[in-house]
DNA sequence: GTAGTAGTACGAAAATACTCGTACAAGTTG
DNA sequence: CAACTTGTACGAGTATTTTCGTACTACTAC
């Protein structure tokens, strides 16, 4: 095992396996215009990193975005990560592509307005 | 004008024009099963006419049978046409494609479950 | 015209989803 | 440890969806 790769990283929360993916349970996540908003800034403006939820600098009360991040996350559209105080998202692209080929196409391409 | 083109089809019922196509919209509507299921059918099975809901052979009652077709229209994924007693449903395939290409591919290899 | 048929319109009940206030938890700083 | 910061958990209120019974409409056959 090598060391430098060791990081340790926070487990991930619970979430659906890549095969227990289903298409209408992501579209109905998606459905949400602000998370559609979550899903699309992760996938054309994120780097590398998982991001916690200030991150995204929507004006909504706190809890409702816990709300939202935990939809996207049971439904399987993102990878969610316990950082100490922070619980911080990543789209779940990957698994998506391998699923649902087009789909994160489609999100991308898509206008926000 | 050509006499043998002149076929009278009904009016389409009220429905989004083809750019006020959202993509939430299209998605909330098919993130219900029987409604992707409904969508899929047209999709795979269907040839060049319309249907009428009779054709799609569920065992709904009636009036949640009405209810489905008239959001999927409503959203923009099919067309309606009154045929006398009879309100035919068609995919809205050309516009889907335009305005969310591959969405349609997503649909036909997502198998129902 | 009357009965039968296929499907829609309406309305209400039940289930689900969204919003957000409050309380709470885990760090960080002094 | 106490105050502060950044978020999550819980629960209630509201709004939206889903479901489906009933009434109705338009057509067909007799």
């Amino acid at each position: 095992m090598d060391a430098v790769d060791a990081v340790e990283l926070p487990p991930l929360l619970p979430e659906p396996a890549a095969n227990d993916l289903r298409l209408e349970a992501v579209m109905a996540a998606l459905a949400e215009p602000l998370r559609m908003t979550i899903a699309r800034k992760l996938l054309l403006d994120s780097d590398e990193f998982d991001h916690p939820c200030g991150w995204f600098g929507f004006d909504r009360p706190k809890s409702s975005l816990t709300h939202h991040f935990k939809v996207l996350r049971e439904a399987g559209v993102i990878h969610q990560r316990q950082y100490g105080l922070e619980r911080r998202s990543r789209l779940r692209v990957d698994d998506l592509n391998d699923r649902f080929p087009g789909l994160l196409d489609l999100i991308a391409a898509t206008e926000s307005r």
